[in-house]
DNA sequence: TATAATTTTCAATAATTTTTGAAAGTTTAA
DNA sequence: TTAAACTTTCAAAAATTATTGAAAATTATA
């Protein structure tokens, strides 16, 4: 396999991931070819290498720095800006983790909450959807702690140990 | 908030969080609605709960059973087939991080590996690529051995540690 | 075996999401 | 200022994904 050819397998298979972390299509190629780029790239670069227009390329950039994945340089003497990504698997997968649990994790784990707080009228089936609801609640509670935990700051006491666990 | 509407909320919830475990709005709150029902149901009771045609359920029914979180039940001397989920959340967990990492995880970190062991060819390009999917690389590979730790067996040490460290 | 009950299939349609591209907006420098 | 270089916006179009519903297939019973 040559370079061409692994960067653009590397880049579309990251690409059609984009759903796993929850961003579209064109956001994650960017995001991927900038994160194998050894230098930051205009929008130009950008729309050519990925055949996407313009104005795709702006909002999904605009939404990568929303999202604290990328940032914008700016070289001396030029007018164009130039987009790079955090290269730090760690930092980046911390980004993404506190990103998701934010937008997506927390305020269903507070309805899931509110569900579970319904009042108890004795029948069987307000009984299972409290049941049920809480056991729910509990597991998204501990997942989204564990995650957040598990990828907090590289050194830190948890993930080290868990990387001991595993291994 | 009264019963009814509370299993509602549920259901949509859920349902709107399916793409979080890649799987359709209609599928998940099939699941949803099977999760908080106190007996299993037919198909027009999901249908009429759903308000979804037979068609739908009948294909999202059957990629709940293909993924092992679904199992129907006969009744004696009935003749349509009844519906009902894994009820349990950690055998659930376990299911789903078993299904997503076989569907896409285990796929990427192949093709994560092939790219990174593409020839070096000396050039800074081909240098960034090979580091930064060998990056990728690794770190996949250990969130999903994680992953698969974390949920699998209830009694199991690494979760039980798990719970206690990020008590 | 015939028939009635039920589930499955799948082409057509609908809904949703993504992408485009041109106009409007912004910034910099002469 | 003005004009050129560049970025952003957003309505319309395209692409993708989900849903319907009726016909075909299957299954159980008489």
């Amino acid at each position: 396999m040559e370079y061409q050819e692994a960067k653009q397998q590397f880049v579309s298979t990251w690409g059609s991931l984009g759903t796993l972390w929850g961003i579209n299509k064109a956001m994650a190629q960017i995001q991927a070819l900038l994160f194998v780029s050894p230098k930051p790239l205009t929008t130009e670069q950008i729309m050519a290498e990925l055949q996407i227009s313009r104005g795709n390329t702006s909002m999904n950039v605009r939404q990568l720095i929303d999202w604290g994945i990328v940032k914008k340089e700016l070289k001396v003497g030029e007018r164009k800006e130039y987009y790079s990504t955090e290269k730090d698997v760690q930092e980046l997968a911390r980004i993404i983790a506190k990103e998701r649990s934010r937008r997506e994790i927390r305020p269903v784990i507070k309805t899931l909450k509110e569900i579970s707080s319904i009042k108890d009228d004795g029948t069987e089936k307000t009984k299972e959807l409290i049941k049920q609801t809480k056991a729910l609640h509990d597991l998204a509670e501990t997942a989204d702690t564990l995650l957040n935990k598990a990828v907090s700051h590289k050194q830190n006491w948890v993930s080290s140990t868990l990387i001991k666990m595993i291994k």
